[in-house]
DNA sequence: AACATGTTCTGAACCGTTACGGTTCCTAGT
DNA sequence: ACTAGGAACCGTAACGGTTCAGAACATGTT
């Protein structure tokens, strides 16, 4: 059949109006609210736009007079490449792209390199709001999205006054997995984060680096650890810390090399990421190390990989992350006009899974808690 | 410093205008031609703006005006979850993501159920374009897509006349595929499919449900398989082909011990997924069956876990095909006034990728083709 | 002094639609 | 015959910008 010969640029709601010798309000109805007018009207109307090769009412001319897109933005100031290929990432994006999808709205991935200090790509983006995911604290795109007159949920990043927030409670999930490796009587241990900053460094991330990360879930996550086990003496100067750039399983194995080569005492190895555990996971298969008996390891996240490979890790709940916001933004009984606009924080419940990579060091006699 | 107060609705360029005493024109220009007026006005302009918290230019009203609207949209008829986790579909997502980032421009995710009949997402969304991928042929949100005046690209779809395509020749790829099992000696071989139709079968698909999948793809490798074997002598009725709807290495397990039950004499299982075919793996281990001395099992994609798996399968460029699409859908040179739109088609290379999970049958001996 | 050139700013048209508040007309009730 | 009431349709005013062709004015050239 083939589609209509593309004309060029006609057939506007009033010419299509004129046409048919009706009121441009006429033929908006006969799209918009069927009952508005006579069902022969309206057939004559269709009939004639089919005629016409008028395609129906201009999405943008009618998101500009009824104030709705139709869509949200999703900024994520990363490598594209990381977030399709970080199961957690992903994870979130599915929720979000599900409650959107509930609610007949549009996902848009905001374009927004990370290095990018143009912002522009924010300014133009059509969207009835916004949800920023894993931006490092001071990116000048959120900040451009905050000037944005529209509702925007931030996703794991540190609270900001008046922006509803989502985020687990990496704080305490982080202290409970502490505190499994202090009992199990660990106390050389190492760790292995992701980027810090956007400046590269691949390798040990003193505690200054540490303290001043610019990515709040990795902050976050080595301050507490850090605070654990100063609790129980560890002087947390002496943990090493190595980070890496590039978030993959062979980042993984190689940070793990780094710091196995240079500390071999360590008895533990806590990784903020499940994909880094995984990596330092074949390190130590390489190195003919038996997990956990030579060697303990410790992820985050729960990733499907994870549980397949029985680590030991936090399970956090992704996919309800972005559905949450995603709620949380669509949601119309919020912004109502009436009601004052209360800021929301969402804090979704972790759990510490114990797998098969974690046990007590080989060398070390058991601290008891307990009786 | 807090955002500022949300005051209810105002600040718009033409009252900015108002306060400043200059006209609309200057302030827009401020914005959008900082050569087009001078750098003190400019200054007051944005300063002023700051000062009553005016955000900057709407992206609706500007995208009506420079009929630009700064995405392009995504159609994929599917459960998201599972587009979510399929990794060639990821990859595709990945790519056009890029050629998308590249060019500044957003990715919306039109959201279109799979039983949906109503189309008005398509006809909401404000993009310059469209990229269709994995729809069955008979979608009515592709109907609604090709009705837009936009230009629109489609991966893996059958050849629509005049609309650009871009996939790889599956027909060509598979037909290699299938000659490579035939000069390994296989006769007796059998099928694991992804699903054919929007209606749910979870088993064995006759004939006819093959040739008359809505989806493009698997009707093609079918077809294309049973022709290669129909070649040799095969009868194409005889060979099961199992069915599932869900796309998942469970599924792709549950499906092949579907298939070994009843067909306990094939000596190769054709998958038309990687997913399928490590599904189909893993149900082999299980039933103590050496791959590939017992069991001869070939994939389709070339996805990461395939690989490393190291499974005889074709290797597909899937960030290729998203990023081949945007570009197609971005470049300026064409779509200029002057020259005639042609329809661009663009194939892509695939590569046979023999691992170790294919080898001759047990019991045959080897058709040799050659001297 | 006359003229060309450039900079800075403006007026008015236009983008394509929907919201709002009518008006007109027909039918049924009294 | 008169009117209330609903169905069908319409006119006008936004919605918030961008753009183009100049106007106004300052500066340099001959």
């Amino acid at each position: 059949m083939g589609r209509p010969i593309r004309t060029r640029r006609q057939a506007t709601l009033a010419s299509l109006a004129a046409e048919l010798g009706v009121s441009r309000t006429t033929v908006s109805n006969a799209y918009n609210r069927p009952d508005q007018l006579s069902p022969e009207l309206r057939k004559r109307v269709l009939d004639t736009a089919r005629k016409l090769g008028y395609p129906g009412p201009d999405p943008v001319a009618r998101s500009l007079r009824t104030r709705k897109a139709g869509a949200i933005g999703l900024l994520l100031t990363e490598n594209l490449s990381y977030a399709f290929r970080d199961p957690a990432a992903l994870g979130v994006l599915e929720g979000l792209a599900l409650a959107c999808e509930d609610a007949g709205v549009g996902v848009q991935l905001v374009p927004a390199r990370p290095g990018e200090e143009d912002v522009a790509t924010v300014h133009r983006a059509g969207v009835d709001g916004f949800v920023v995911y894993s931006v490092p604290d001071d990116d000048p795109h959120l900040n451009a999205v905050l000037q944005r007159p529209v509702p925007t949920v931030i996703i794991d990043q540190p609270v900001i006054p008046g922006v509803d927030r989502v985020a687990p409670d990496d704080a305490a999930a982080m202290t409970t997995l502490g505190y499994h490796l202090i009992e199990l009587g660990h106390r050389e241990i190492g760790v292995l984060c992701m980027r810090l900053s956007r400046d590269r460094n691949d390798g040990f991330a003193p505690r200054d680096r540490q303290e001043k990360a610019h990515y709040h879930v990795q902050r976050t996550r080595l301050t507490t650890l850090a605070e654990s086990f100063e609790a129980v003496g560890v002087d947390w100067s002496t943990v090493p810390v190595v980070e890496r750039f590039e978030h993959t399983l062979d980042e993984g194995a190689s940070a793990a090399r780094q710091l196995l080569d240079a500390n071999p005492q360590v008895t533990a190895i806590v990784c903020t990421s499940d994909i880094l555990a995984l990596g330092a996971l074949h390190e130590a298969q390489r190195r003919g190390l038996r997990v956990p008996a030579d060697l303990t390891i410790t992820g985050f996240d729960g990733i499907a990989d994870a549980e397949r490979a029985e680590l030991t890790t936090v399970y956090q709940p992704v996919r309800e992350k972005g559905r949450s916001a995603g709620n949380l933004l669509l949601d119309p009984t919020r912004r109502g006009q009436g009601n004052p606009v209360t800021q929301q924080v969402i804090t979704l419940e972790t759990e510490l899974r114990i797998g098969k990579t974690s046990a007590p060091p080989r060398t070390a006699e058991q601290h008891w808690f307990g009786p």
